[in-house]
Order: C-alpha cells, then structure tokens, then sequence
DNA sequence: CTCCAGGGATGAT
DNA sequence: ATCATCCATGGA
C-alpha cells in the first residue's frame, strides 16, 4: 500500500475520507459551545481524538468527512441519533428559549467519555473556556498518548491510572493551580478501582449525581455537566455564571433575592425532559451575543510599540 | 493595571 | 439553610 505524503489540495475529492450523513447538525458550533475543549481548527475542519482514536472531522452542508474513527463511533460521539427536532420541539415557548433556539440550530450534546468529561470539568472551576481548553491541551500534551491523523498528531487524554501516577506538582505545572490536588484525588480514586465510572451510568440521576459529588472538586455544577454530557442524562441543568444571569434576566426580573435553590427548583420543573438542551442552548447564545464579547482585535498583528504609556 | 471566569470546600451566622 | 472567604491562574 502506497503511503500517502506530503501535502495535498486543499479542498481535493475524498480519498480516505469516510463520508457520513449528517442533517440537523452545525460541527462548528457543537465543537464551539464550551461542552468539549481540546479540538483545534486545521484546514477547513477539526482535528482532536474519539476516545483514544485520532480524528479529522470536517463538514460540508449535510455532510461530515472524517478520517480516523469508524461511521458508527462517530455517530455515536456526535450523538447523530438525538431527535433534535423533537427536543427542540419539546422547549418551553417563550422568548428567550425561542431566539436561543433559533441561534443554536444543529448543536447537539456529544457523547464524551466518562473520565475525560470529568477529569476537564474538575479543572473548569472558575476558568474561562479559553483557560479550560489551554489545561486540556498542556494535561494531553505532557500525559496523553500522540496520534498521527494525516500530516497532524492529536494526544488522547491521559487516563486516571496515568495521572495517578504523576503528582500534585506535575499536574500543578499544567497551570492547574488549587485545582490540581482535586484532579490528582480523584485521578487516584478512579485509578484504583474504588469508583467506577462505566458502572455508575446504570445509577438514576439522583443516584449518580450523589455519587460525583462525593468526588474531590466535583459539587452541583460540575455533576450537572458530567451528568449531561457523558452520561445522556439529557435533563441535568447545569447552572453556572451565565446561566444563573440569563435565568435571572429572563425569568426573574427585578427579583431582589434569587437564591439557587428557587433557580434550581424552577430550572428542573420548567424546561422539561430535555432540559440539559434547553441550558446549552441558553448558554451558548448568551456567550456568544454578550456585549462583552469577541473584539480581540481589529488588526491582525496588534502594536507591540508605537508611543506606549512608559 | 483591574476584573472575572461553565465553582468547591470550609467555617461562621 | 444562607453567607463569607479563600483558593491559582491567565485572558480580556
């Protein structure tokens, strides 16, 4: 078999590339919603791993072109078999849930492994998702395993029995900070056996949420989100920043105290089955229309000197 | 420079 | 039960 080399046309004819129906599916805002941090743009697509596969993932109106992983494990991870029609359908109608809604058409909750959603999502605490993604990187880069996909190589992210055997310090240069003595504990508790992640996502939602939160870092928010999107448990709704502005702005206005429990309790009966659904899509929106958003830059090199305060 | 981020754990009211 | 404080770090 001929080895292919060097570099070839930008937009050429599928050669290895797989070719997957994909409709009711937007790759870029998925991989964009602040659920999944470690895949990186590369010519027109995205490269990152599926499990411990390598992948390249690009997309084309209704169809995705991969290579790397079979058709049916990446179905699967992008979860092309949730009815998002009907989850959509499902949403309380009002307006905030209708322009989020309309903004969010096509991004879909993955499915992420268990340890790795877990892992990245003990080191999300008060991070911005900017932050998240560069812990993600530094924590496969130094402990994961390489993987070649074309001309590019992908890291896995590194297992609890891999990260039980660095150290607090190790993990702490990955720019953890505190948070590196929550992912070495819990690196360690799922390492050695005494919990078991796979074995858990038998347990209800109450029942494994009780059980995330007995792990060191992991409180409500963070089981929320590890419920959501590495467990299918479509109804967690995680509340972080955002979400607890948005749900106060839109559904509590001119409240003077909102306190979590009222939120959490009017969250969980409100927006339904689905209502994991309806708080990505809440959220996404919210992030990326605030204000306070996306103006990194006119140019495209910025004045490192020209007449600075000095 | 200051402000803030997909929070959690702990101890005091 | 709610509130206050601390925890590290870096992007905006």
């Amino acid at each position: 078999m001929p080895l292919l080399t060097s570099s070839r046309g930008l937009l050429d004819p599928p050669m290895k590339f797989t070719e997957i129906s994909a409709p009711d599916f937007d790759l870029a805002k998925t991989l964009d919603s602040g659920q999944v941090f470690h895949w990186e743009k590369c010519d027109a697509g995205f490269a990152g791993t599926i499990g411990t596969e390598p992948a390249c993932v690009k997309q084309r109106g209704n169809e995705l072109f991969v290579i790397g992983p079979s058709m049916q494990k990446v179905r699967r991870y992008f979860a092309l078999d949730h009815p998002l029609a009907e989850i959509c359908a499902s949403f309380p109608d009002d307006p905030a849930m209708r322009e989020a809604r309309d903004y969010c058409n096509g991004l879909r909750i993955i499915r992420q492994p268990r340890w790795e959603c877990l892992a990245t999502f003990i080191c999300s605490s008060m991070k911005q998702i900017a932050h998240i993604r560069q812990i993600s990187r530094a924590l496969r880069q130094r402990f994961g395993a390489p993987k070649k996909v074309v001309d590019l190589v992908v890291h896995t992210f590194p297992s609890s029995e891999r990260l039980a055997e660095t150290s607090e310090k190790e993990l702490r240069e990955c720019a953890l900070g505190y948070r590196a003595k929550n992912l070495f504990a819990t690196a360690r508790l799922a390492a050695s056996g005494e919990v078991n992640l796979e074995k858990w996502s038998k347990l209800s939602d109450v029942e494994l949420r009780e059980k995330l939160c007995e792990l060191p870092g992991v409180g409500g928010k963070v089981a929320n989100c590890v419920m959501l999107f590495a467990y299918e448990r479509l109804g967690a709704f995680p509340i972080d920043v955002w979400i607890e502005r948005v749900l106060k702005e839109e559904y509590f206005p001119r409240k003077r105290k909102v306190t979590p429990q009222r939120l959490r309790a009017f969250s969980a009966s409100y927006f339904g089955p689905h209502g994991g659904y309806a708080q990505q899509y809440l959220f996404h929106h919210a992030r990326k229309t605030s204000p306070r958003k996306q103006q990194h830059s006119s140019g495209k090199s910025g004045q490192p000197l020209s007449a600075g305060p000095n």
